[in-house]
DNA sequence: TGGAGGGTTGACCCAGCGTCAAGGTCAAGC
DNA sequence: GCTTGACCTTGACGCTGGGTCAACCCTCCA
């Protein structure tokens, strides 16, 4: 016969697990010796490691107990429904070996491989970091808004990039210029987005976007504060009847001052 | 700006998830809106996808906060080592999966191979399934209490088995024969297990065999229930002197009767 | 005879959330 | 302006599978 450690340590548990499923009904309370010691023989061992084998594929031991009390075919349909979720679970761990490489890499998961590739084209265009960071942060805020539109958004963002303007307009985002009044490439900059803005407006591309207002204003803060010749453009714009930037509208007559 | 659940969709979590890390402090609180909501920006997305990321591979959350808090190269560091244990859980995994297929395959787990093994020959030599299986819950047995012993004590009932004469032995398990009284082979029985026993006590492998009286006592009495002849053979053993059957004495003189 | 090394029960503790409970808020439709 | 339904808030309890004491008993060996 065998004492509780014997047990335990030959089906690999510890004691302490033993009786706990002495306590949930799992594994029958055996026969005591004189002392109270329990005593096991060999149906205790053969149970415990089959209860072992379940629990450690991750089965809770409720189920484990109809598992073990049912029938052969009950036990073969559940031990390979078990077998499927374990199957599952290898996928998913090696998922996120992949992912913590990537994470370790530098790489940026909150971001969709579309948006990396967009802002790497950015990036080959001479875009400074500020710049990107700040794009790759609006980025992250809407794909987490609309996860689903933002493969088409980037690709409409891809088209836009093939105009020579967009090109252009993007390069002044290089390295970090102070503009100050009077600069000539700050009337090129409104000239090149009042153009963008008329062909947009005869595209009816211009109104709902689906973003919230907030967002938007943020977005336009945001740039203000970052990009010093951003507050010189927008003067010469608004001078021209245009407002916003992220959302860009033509200001009502009756509003302009 | 984000809402919690927006939040908390994007990084694939639950709301309440987002909630409890807030509240062991692994996300920081973020600014509220003037009712009270939770207003997100994109470095919140970014820190819950690293956290998710990180947990997803199982890493505690306290062990998550330091790292997050860390140096690149700690980081980089306890991410080799998370990836290490990854490799480690897919692989006890694999390892659970060819348990559990032997366990639906009615393989006995609860034995070594060498075990398993012996039982087959016996099976190859006749013997019916009724004593196998008394022999196969004694070594289930005798491997929890001596698990190291197992493989050499199987060696050595191999080599035993090499001897005609224990060949003849078990051949007497076969099936469920009635033997009664006067049946010659209870007497071919017991001439077999004398010169067994006579060779054994001139090599000196009698006396301590490190099993419990208890256990012996058990085998013995097991033995005796369901071997209908082996009664008949123990009384012949008797009148010549001997005693046992799990473990074989010679009587001493002063307590034959 | 006493100390080590087993055993016994019982009670509390842990992560990482899930799941109510009991409300306050917001946008939309009537 | 009122209702409805979807979200938001905090707070408290529950769950798994045991680990970790605590306080005590039993056996064995020197």
């Amino acid at each position: 016969m065998l004492t509780i450690s014997q047990l335990a340590s030959y089906a690999g548990v510890t004691v302490r697990a033993v009786r706990h499923y002495h306590k949930v009904g799992l594994l029958p309370e055996p026969e005591r010796d004189r002392s109270g010691y329990r005593t096991y023989d060999a149906a205790a061992v053969v149970r415990l490691i089959r209860i072992r084998t379940l629990a450690d594929a991750g089965v809770p031991l409720a189920r484990v107990q109809e598992l073990l009390d049912a029938s052969a075919e009950e036990f073969a349909g559940g031990v390979q429904e078990i077998d499927k979720d374990l199957r599952a679970e290898i996928r998913r761990l090696q998922d996120t070996r992949s992912r913590l490489a990537r994470l370790a890499a530098g790489e940026h998961l909150a971001l969709p491989q579309s948006v990396v590739g967009y802002l790497d084209r950015l990036r080959g265009l001479g875009v400074g970091e500020r710049y990107i960071e700040l794009e790759r942060d609006a980025w992250i805020m809407i794909a987490a808004q609309v996860p689903d539109l933002i493969d088409s958004v980037i690709a409409k963002k891809h088209e836009e990039l093939d105009d020579p303007d967009m090109v252009r307009l993007y390069s002044f985002f290089t390295g970090e210029p102070d503009w100050v009044a009077g600069d000539p490439r700050i009337v090129e900059v409104a000239d090149i987005l009042e153009r963008l803005m008329i062909r947009a407006v005869e595209a009816g591309e211009v109104g709902a976007d689906g973003f919230d207002d907030q967002f938007v204003a943020l977005m336009d803060s945001t740039m203000l504060e970052s990009a010093p010749g951003a507050e010189l453009v927008l003067a010469i714009l608004k001078e021209r009847g245009w407002s916003g930037w992220t959302r860009i509208e033509r200001v009502p007559a009756d509003r302009l001052n």
